[in-house]
RNA sequence: GUGGCUGUAGCUCAAUCGGUUAGAGCACCGGUCUGUGGCACCGGGGGUUGCGGGUUCAAUUCCCGUCAGUCACCCCA
């Protein structure tokens, strides 16, 4: 068997680079409805962007290695980083709120499973410089309205929502400290994907009691706000906190995304520079890894850029949403065809083919016809098999029994027949 | 990185108990059809059965290793 492609990377064919094109232009189209402006960084970084916050065990993760010159270097596991840099750098120059988003192939030495590859594409949406929720809903909606952009529905995908800040005040009311908080985190977060005695063990072992473990418990599958408020009503920072969250939810209602937003305070999100509200998005089957994770990371351009400036963001794989898609029927069978194929009867009309093809092509109509001499009958064929939209047949002038020099099936727009007649066929 | 399962044509799958030259459909290429859209018929190319080793008179089939895929961990973009 000839060489294949590394472990976890792809060859994009023509079918699937038309459904990547597919999910790329929907990202684009929406960010720009929600006025984000695209950027990019390179691919390649110092491997210490990565390390320097993250601890060198991330490392494994990487693709990294010393190139020439002796540097150590690693390609991007994500954008966050590159933009907090390229950020930082012109922090006083830039208008606030920065709304900007970006493409980027991403890569992680990791073993591979579906939905999962060690390369894969990322849009990541981001928002500088505003500290208030009407930012985060702002974040939300457009990572919504890319889902119903591609055809999916508030019953196709759910967006879990949390805030970190309120979970971790909720705690303090509990009686867990400080230093224990990020040790509960990580056991909330694994709350789905572990047996519920194992976690209580877990909690327990932090020090929480038995009844303010209860307490927590009970408020990780479905909550309101009100529930939240009745237990935690006695704690003035929870009450701040909860008003911030109302209006956030407020700020959803206008923007037509909140039937698509469920309150999950088990989305805590692993990685640990999330500061406030977090989201996730996941197909409502929960047959798939999460579609799109995101949330607010206030001090993160302060350790990585030296820049103090609030932040938000969310970053959303190709590979989950386009299987997603891909099981609904949503993405393109086949890559687009030529719109015109044109056939000719006979090779004493080849340079009249030529000639109308270059008329068509320059004013923007893409035309294929057949490189070597063919039966008509073939010719058609050819048309249906490379997906051509209209077929122009050029007659024989030679044969008596046609009127018209060519013919079009199905009848194309007036103006190529335009064209058609200004050219000298 | 750990463990389980699976590897036959580009794709989907056959091949009796281990037994002749590994087959079929789809796809692709050529031909017939004097013709204007996926028809029909004929023909063709395409396989070191993932790779390597072992057992055997004989291995796609049994065993070991390895690589790859996949699932669960790990981790999460």
């Amino acid at each position: 068997m000839a060489q294949a492609a590394l472990p976890g990377f792809r060859d994009f064919y023509p079918e699937q680079f038309a459904e990547r094109a597919h999910v790329m232009g929907i990202w684009r189209d929406v960010a720009r409805r929600f006025a984000f402006v695209e950027y990019d960084g390179p691919p390649l970084e110092p491997l210490d962007l990565y390390t320097k916050k993250s601890g060198d065990e991330i490392v494994g993760q990487l693709y990294n290695f010393t190139d020439k010159g002796g540097r150590e270097v690693a390609l991007r596991p994500e954008m966050t980083p590159t933009l907090a840099r390229m950020a930082a750098a012109r922090a006083n120059a830039l208008r606030k709120p920065v709304r900007w988003f970006s493409v980027p192939q991403l890569f992680r030495y990791e073993r591979q499973q579906r939905g999962r590859l060690r390369e894969h594409f990322q849009l990541n949406v981001d928002i500088l410089g505003e500290a208030d929720v009407t930012a985060d809903a702002e974040l939300l909606a457009v990572a919504i309205e890319i889902m119903r952009a591609c055809g999916l529905s508030s019953s196709d995908v759910r967006a879990r929502v949390s805030d970190r800040r309120l979970l971790r005040a909720m705690l303090a009311a509990l009686g867990v400290s400080d230093e224990q908080t990020p040790a509960v985190f990580g056991v909330i977060d694994k709350l789905d994907r572990q047996p519920r005695d194992v976690s209580r063990e877990k909690l327990a072992a932090l020090g929480m009691t038995p009844d303010s473990i209860d307490g927590l418990l009970a408020l990780m599958g479905d909550v309101t706000l009100d529930e939240i408020e009745r237990q935690f009503g006695g704690s003035p920072e929870v009450q701040t906190l909860l008003a911030d969250f109302r209006r956030y939810f407020g700020c959803l209602e206008g923007l037509d995304v909140l039937d698509w937003v469920t309150i999950d305070l088990k989305i805590v999100r692993g990685l640990a520079y999330y500061t406030g509200i977090v989201f996730e998005l996941f197909d409502a089957k929960g047959e798939l890894r999460a579609i799109c994770g995101g949330g607010r990371y206030d001090n993160l351009l302060q350790s990585l850029g030296g820049v103090d400036m609030p932040a938000l963001g969310f970053g959303m794989g190709d590979v989950v949403l386009a299987e997603l898609l891909r099981d609904r029927g949503l993405l393109p069978e086949r890559s687009e065809g030529p719109q015109v194929w044109i056939a000719t009867e006979s090779p004493s009309t080849s340079h009249a083919v030529r000639r109308a093809a270059t008329a068509l092509r320059r004013n923007g109509v893409s035309v294929e016809y057949a490189l070597r001499d063919q039966q008509l009958m073939k010719q058609v064929k050819a048309a249906k098999a490379a997906n051509a939209s209209f077929v122009l047949t050029l007659h024989d002038p030679a044969d008596d029994n046609v009127t018209t020099r060519h013919s079009w099936n199905p009848a194309p727009p007036p103006e190529w027949d335009r064209l058609l007649a200004d050219a000298d066929l």
